[in-house]
DNA sequence: AATGAATGAGCGTTCATTCAT
DNA sequence: GATGAATGAACGCTCATTCAT
């Protein structure tokens, strides 16, 4: 679970400096990458979208990848401070796992391109930077299970709450990357409402049944 | 929803010919694209891969996007294929809804590799290309709609069907493509039956409820 | 003494037509690396002076050292074999030995240019490539150490043998190298009968003395 | 033959601040341009290891060029320096030709590294720079012709003194150039002994011969 | 129909140099 | 006098694509 903050050097001695000039740099590679993703863009266009010079750009990251790992890694600590903010998971009724959801859902609505570019560039990271971004993705998936635990107190297995966890958390993520297909039938709004209702009845077989091979 | 087959074209006129030529190209590039995805992989390495020159590579297509569309075409028809031959939608019992619902989980366990190339590169194929790949994914969905509403006759609504049809789509895909951490907790057994079980039965609030804003 | 031939790996598969689009690019380097030094010659202006596209120039090299090694290989290559042709170490006169040094001083006047950029580039080279081409100097060095061997039978030893091949090797260098400093005051025929005059006869101190420390 | 102090131009003002930082600056360069030569480093790596800033260190310089000169006659004016201090050229002795072959063979052992890059390095000077620094070097040569002069009265001709300056010369530098294969071989102390020997006597041919074409 | 040598636009990256503070 | 952030021309190298054979 411990991870120290990966670190990418810069030759800027001026830390200030190097966190604006990072965001700049951020803010505009995340537009590229959700135009026209992370390959087909060029250093220099993220120089200029940065509003620097490519020779400034270099002063600030050592290799291009480190602009892909900067962008997902404040995508990911974005989404996961967001959903700090908005979830507590001591709560323990059925009503604050609707709340999480809800909140959850609303929040990958907010920031769907950004979650599209992380979803499908984070494979183009090394295997370190890989790991690094994707226990941030744990730890996401870790809070949905605690709310889960919390508030169905006893009643579903490990099993259950951590794949309950995860079916989530990916609906979450399928409302931005198969938007192609669900925005033209739902809006966020019914999307969720169905999901939870999905999520808390099933399609209503009440039995138990069908648990082994 | 009609799409008439898309083509790619070649210079060279024997059909059976370029059938052959593009079967050997597809089988060699989906092993590289699995290895190391689309944009890493050179068009030379496709051709050797395939058994052929790189000048011959060009007689059967136009561009390196054409072979991955004609990459992930082939698996999109042989996923679809494959659901076709396991799936009848015209069963009525819950338990022909659970029996294809772990064949098809079963089948993205088998082409996992397959699945996560196209998903993860689809976005580099052009417009055009994208919208009939992503047919046939409508395709796939609308199968599993089919055998939802006819196993579940008049339980559920029309949005609830779509929703399930979806869920159930990703949740087979996400078996791979989040592989990092589901296939540590489960084996694709075990994650089929714990779906099946959340599928039917949701976290067991019998009460319908929260239906609205 | 064993040493494999060092190959450039090119991705032509015409081997001849490799040897030939190789003689083109060292001939065109070995003017540039003359003119301007290895450092300061770029691969386009390489790719420019032997006739073809930089593309090109890299489907015959991996890197710019290569470029560096076949010119030096080459070089090398060329004073050797010339040394080879023109030197016979079995002869066992004086006027042997005198004849070697005069022809591979002539051998060092015609090949002035080359000498010099074999000289100042060899330590651009990687370590292997640097042991590669300096073993062939070991060889020219041995050669000469044989014909005084076999001019001078029993008279000197080992030690002075080997330093003698040394300075006769070096001299011949020098006079390309020094030449802001010897061709002002020398031809090449002065030059050798000169040397040939202090090889032969020292400054002419006749008794032996000060051998040791 | 006069040649007026070539300037390097500082935009400082104070002419002790120069000097200091300028030697602060040779200090650092020497060690890294032995290590990896002139073009591989880079001014930074020069700021760095001189103890100040690339921003001063443009104070105190133009063109990383400059810093080559500064070194470049730096060093060559250390070795003068050292040659004039252990050679007096009135003596008129045949040991003591010996003993300023000895202590310059020395000097030479002792600088290896500085006149290795020296050596290497001078080609990279602008025209202006080579010349001067080169008169350097014909001064040193001239030493020697003076010590040979004067040690050998009326024994040798012009030609034959200015020859045997230069051989001994590079024969000096040779030590440190063809470490490579001298030092496997001969230590300082043997290397000398027998150059010295050959120097005298030669290969020991007595009879004055082939003088002419 | 098949080959593979040739092309050159374009890429990621470096680094000597400048100049506002 | 000292600093170091900023610049951008230029580098080595790649690779999709073409076309003569």
């Amino acid at each position: 679970m411990i991870m120290s903050k990966k670190e990418v050097p810069s030759s800027i001695k001026d830390e200030a400096l190097v966190t604006k000039r990072r965001n700049q740099m951020i803010k505009g590679a995340v537009t590229l990458f959700i135009e026209k993703g992370f390959h087909k863009t060029t250093t220099r266009e993220i120089a200029k979208a940065s509003g620097f010079s490519i020779g400034t750009l270099y002063e600030y990251i050592r290799t291009k990848e480190d602009v892909l790992f900067l962008v997902c890694d404040s995508i990911y600590q974005r989404v996961k401070e967001r959903m700090e903010a908005s979830i507590d998971p001591r709560e323990t009724t059925v009503q604050s796992l609707i709340h999480a959801v809800r909140s959850y859902f609303q929040l990958m609505d907010d920031m769907q391109d950004e979650v599209l570019v992380m979803y499908q560039e984070v494979k183009s990271l090394t295997r370190d930077a890989q790991d690094y971004v994707l226990q941030k993705e744990r730890e996401m998936v870790a809070m949905l299970e605690d709310v889960i635990r919390n508030s169905l107190p006893g009643r579903e297995s490990e099993e259950e709450i951590k794949l309950l966890a995860n079916n989530i958390f990916v609906q979450g993520q399928m409302w931005g990357f198969r938007r192609w297909i669900l925005q033209r039938q739902f809006t966020i709004e019914t999307y969720t409402d169905v999901q939870i209702q999905l999520l808390l009845n099933g399609v209503g077989e009440f039995q138990k049944q069908e648990g082994g091979a």
